[in-house]
DNA sequence: AGATCCATGAAGCGATGCTACAAGAAGACT
DNA sequence: AGTCTTCTTGTAGCATCGCTTCATGGATCT
């Protein structure tokens, strides 16, 4: 008679990720356990709570109703489970943090090592994610906090039941070839050169062809690399010039020249965002991480001039 | 690592009733059961959740602020629960009444024969409860439905998370043996027989005491009885006057005279009381019967017209 | 048409939660 | 004081539940 707030968790990863296999995945069990407790579901709901469509299942409106209802029970649990951990004010338990690669490196690593350090009973996992799914595993509890970026012209939208934490503005870098010659920073001067830049569709990609036409050319790309670092290796073999942002510039090879793009600065931004708790606390050990986050220097921001 | 909710469960009934046998009893199950479910939910809350006080036990700080969480996630679970019930649009499921004996065969059980005659799937099951003992039993969600009465000088305090539903009026009848003749329902003569009322402590007494001092006298009471019924029996046998309330006035002894009580009307009110749902829907089953028990009409709170 | 992916069902096994019973602690009664 | 009662907690055993594995049935893509 009673629904099982179990199976909800079950309902509502499946509304999550949008079919069995791939809830079945988050939970790590597989898809016939899930399929079994949605069926069980379903009988104690009364009512049909998805229909197959193609290959796979979508919710019916009973289905997104309770889905619905489900987040906001799981979200009154976390809510308690925040509350007594509060009471204890003891920092400890697990953080599960998702961050994009140079974020990861340069700002997450240093902040849940400083963490770790201060509070013995905290368990930091950091796990490189993707932008997109990145949001799905911080809805479903897989993470608790996620770090993003944000290309100044490409503002991203935030639910608004997320919370945002400002960590940092990291400027663009203008890189050339050491043999080159130092071009102060003029963007203007790399017209007629050969570039590299990110993949089709990444933000880091419309923002260096941003950068380009606001400096009034197309850039001639030649070159495509998603790992900042390879993007330093071609650019030291002498293959091309590109935008990166500072938080990549780490471990520069010995042939890159780098100076900071003179004006317009092109930048992004870089936060952190956690589920948000209407009222009520919440948990200690996201905010002692988060607070080590947040407290990060400007100066961790600006390896280049260590480096140079 | 997660709290569950069906220990939450738990701990809110233990939080509710003050004990763990008395939660048992609620639950249906023994006492070790409640026991070992608060040892594990407190290894998941890592902290104490209550401790022995001299033969039963308190709940720690903790406790109360889980007990707390509990009864709101209990809430959002009852209200996902309400949301597909009205999303179904079908009146079924169970309805648990919970009234005091004469509100219970003049009022509910009618009700409840309309609203099971209109709604074929429904199932509603009347229980005879104390006041106080139903309010806890509403809260738990054992009852769905509780009717409660107020004598016009006690007014009867409910918490904010209950909802309030005005049934009726049901004024005070004055009965005397028809041996004694008509009184024109003047309190005032009366001032010199023998009276029937009913138990210490109970507000039907004090409602007599009251009606009767505001006439200018102390009433001289001899019998006790508490189920009206023996009221009426024992003023059929000639053994003093009383004042009932007009629902109790059913199958009345031959011998019994009956009037309404004259200026200053003394009157109980009678009141459904279900749990608040915040925001959302109430049960559709849970409001049909309601829709049947606000709907008496004034003349089924005057059976003396029919009897006389 | 074959291949692939997704959801669902049946059988079996391990874990969980219950009952029954016993023991210990702290009032209450005589 | 001593005994009784009441309440909670612990242990052993058993039923139920939920998972995995394996197999089946649709639906889409090539």
């Amino acid at each position: 008679m009673d629904l099982d707030v179990r199976r909800l968790r079950v309902l509502y990863e499946v509304a999550l990720r949008g079919g069995i296999t791939a809830a079945a995945a988050a939970l790590h069990v597989t898809p016939s356990a899930v399929s079994q407790q949605l069926g069980q579901l379903a009988r104690e709901a009364g009512c049909e709570l998805l229909e197959r469509s193609g290959r796979g299942v979508v919710l019916t409106p009973a289905g997104h109703v309770l889905a619905d209802h489900a987040k906001r029970i799981i979200g009154a649990v976390e809510q308690a489970q925040a509350g007594l951990a509060a009471l204890r004010r003891d920092v400890n338990g697990t953080v599960r943090v998702g961050a994009f690669p140079s974020a990861a490196g340069a700002l997450v690593a240093p902040a849940a090592a400083r963490a770790l350090a201060r509070y013995p009973d905290l368990d930091i996992r950091v796990v490189e994610v993707e932008d997109q799914q990145s949001r799905l595993d911080l809805y479903s509890g897989t993470l608790d906090v996620i770090v993003l970026q944000e290309y100044d012209h490409v503002p991203t939208p935030l639910a608004s039941d997320l919370d945002r934490h400002p960590i940092a503005r990291d400027p663009m870098h203008l890189i050339t070839p050491v043999g080159w010659g130092s071009r102060s920073g003029r963007l203007g001067d790399l017209r007629d050169v050969r570039w590299i830049a990110s993949a089709e569709g990444t933000p880091c990609l419309r923002s260096t062809l941003h950068a380009c036409r606001l400096a009034g050319f197309e850039p001639d790309i030649r070159h495509r690399a998603i790992d900042f670092a390879l993007t330093l290796d071609l650019v030291d073999a002498g293959l091309g010039a590109a935008l990166v942002p500072g938080l990549a510039l780490r471990n520069v090879p010995s042939g890159v020249h780098i100076e900071p793009l003179a004006d317009p600065v092109t930048e992004r931004r870089i936060f952190a965002v956690t589920r948000s708790r209407g009222t009520g606390p919440r948990r200690p050990a996201i905010d002692a991480f988060l607070a080590e986050l947040t407290a990060t220097q400007r100066s961790d921001l600006e390896p280049v001039a260590a480096i140079r």
